[in-house]
DNA sequence: CCTGTGACATAAG
DNA sequence: CCTTATGCCACAG
């Protein structure tokens, strides 16, 4: 199908949609769940049009390291922090600690239901 | 079609 | 720890 290229973003809207509350995932592991582990760049662009989109919690995603990485493109400074601390989510120094805790695998999570 | 870009990831200095 | 560089790929103009 030729639509796959138009559903990508569709795709990462609706996984992290899916993300459950006080959980966090990676740029990367929604990309390489989309089968797209080399655009984790486009996931995060995608996150900058689904700052129209209700739905999509954006600050649930962060980089590989946990770390709020997209922070700047929220309202405040801290606001990404002060969601996700919101959360339960311990968040320090804009970087999420335990993040193997709060971590949300896609693959794991989606691919078991 | 070509160029620029981007909220990543990884490597190197 | 920091910055810089490269790859990677899809979207926008």
């Amino acid at each position: 199908m030729s639509n796959d290229n138009q559903n990508f973003f569709q795709k990462v809207y609706a996984v992290a949609a899916q993300i459950p509350y006080g959980r966090v995932t990676s740029y990367g592991a929604i990309a390489k769940y989309l089968g797209a582990a080399r655009s984790a760049r486009m996931v995060g662009w995608a996150m900058n049009g689904a700052g129209s989109i209700a739905d999509v919690p954006a600050h649930r995603v962060v980089n590989k390291a946990g770390l709020l990485t997209g922070k700047h493109h929220f309202d405040g400074t801290n606001l990404m922090q002060q969601l996700l601390e919101s959360e339960g989510v311990e968040v320090v120094d804009n970087q999420i600690q335990n993040l193997e805790k709060y971590f949300w695998d896609p693959f794991k999570e989606l691919e078991e239901a």
